[in-house]
DNA sequence: GCGCGTTGTTACCGACTGTTACCGGACGTT
DNA sequence: AACGTCCGGTAACAGTCGGTAACAACGCGC
């Protein structure tokens, strides 16, 4: 049986990492998380990646101190764990923001599985690659960008995402509360709500709870300022 | 010849990427760059890894709109340009601070060199692993420390990572300028310019232009913060 | 020597964002 | 229904950092 046969397969500009192709060379198990279930914890040990087949989650970056950095929100189609290659251990938690479909890649048999197909030779070296881009394009937005650029920045990026998996981009529901978003942002969750009501106000979105109204793209594209450039190019 | 026997081999728990394992599987070619070369421009067609043999540079990443975002100081023992890796072209520009001795790594034949050799084979992917790891750990401190802290906190990881090449830990040479350590910490040359001279009147630092003495390691692991906590599981 | 550009330092002011506080609504539990 | 908790929204206040400016130190070419 192949993976994605429940729904739609991935096209393969939105994946950077094709699990279809490799899924016959590798044995695969798939699990399913429900709300606030964790999929691997800081400290425990790393044996496996992660393809996201369905569902949202968020992951995140624990300190000794048990400070936290939320790190991304993965969602259909992305690798979750590579931060844990060569580390031996998880270093944040992974947990679901609703019901998720994984797929567990064993690591380190994952190599081997790409090693013997040419076709999947460099994907994961290239979805590690996407990783970086998308990490360095969010350090970009950080220094550069105000509280509220940020936020729109923020929006866009998850429009975009919908709207490659061929959902519309005009509505957004998120899946994270307030303190994730300021989390993600290093902005506090105040200030994501003071962005987000002006944001509002300025008629660039309809924000009701956590659904989120995007009339017109570009004036979204125009809020999150210059930030915006590199975002396109470095997804 | 092997490729570093001009100076002492670099210990593999400082290097995650063991080049001179790798080099008798793959046809390598060395470059000697000098102070203000650039290494690869953003843009540029992707090719090659480098590794840096010896010498200093400066990562970034270049947005359309010219904006430039500094990712990282390599130095030896690290590896330049992975986050090009699926993306055909470089996202920014890497330049030399001083004179550089640079190993080139044909992409994608580097692949196949580590997957001809079992010991070799996850290197790439822990190599990259390690970076991601850096970055996030870098995004933790750009979003919970204070100006200070962070100055601080960049002191404190070149210290380690001179350490760990066998150099002194006590003293350091800045080879980039206060504008290029903002842009790396998201904060303005004057900012960084403050917090030294507060470090260095509180007797934690001694600077004089891009000389900078650490007396007592421990002071500046106090100065850091609560963010040195992560730094050193990430790094 | 001299002028000039770059880099680094310090001071002052103001804007943006964090801090704190309070309130209302949704939700689950007893 | 009553209660507590979590999440979200708003407002007043305070602190940090950015913006600007002026100046000093250094390197460079003439």
């Amino acid at each position: 049986m192949k993976l994605a046969d429940t729904v739609a397969p991935i096209r393969p500009a939105t994946a950077a990492f094709d699990v279809d192709a490799l899924a016959p060379h590798l044995p695969t198990t798939r699990r399913r998380l429900r709300t606030g279930q964790h999929l691997y914890r800081a400290g425990q040990a790393f044996h496996a990646l992660y393809f996201v087949h369905a569902g949202f989650l968020r992951t995140s970056l624990v300190a000794d101190d048990g400070r936290e950095q939320v790190t991304g929100f993965p969602m259909r189609g992305d690798l979750v764990g590579c931060d844990a290659i060569g580390a031996g251990a998880h270093i944040g938690d992974a947990i679901a923001l609703d019901t998720c479909e994984i797929v567990e890649l064993a690591y380190p048999a994952v190599l081997d599985a790409c090693r013997g197909v040419p076709a999947l030779h460099g994907m994961l070296a290239e979805a590690m690659g996407a990783e970086l881009r998308r990490d360095r394009a969010r350090l970009l937005a950080l220094a550069t960008l105000s509280a509220e650029q940020r936020v729109a920045w923020f929006l866009r990026g998850l429009a975009r995402r919908q709207r490659a998996l061929g959902y519309s981009a005009h509505h957004l529901c998120l899946r994270m509360s307030r303190v994730d978003i300021g989390n993600y942002l290093a902005l506090k969750h105040e200030t994501v709500t003071r962005a987000l009501s002006h944001l509002d106000a300025d008629g660039v979105i309809a924000v009701e709870r956590r659904e989120v109204r995007i009339p017109c793209v570009e004036r979204l594209d125009a809020a999150a300022g210059a930030g915006a450039a590199v975002a396109s190019r470095a997804a």
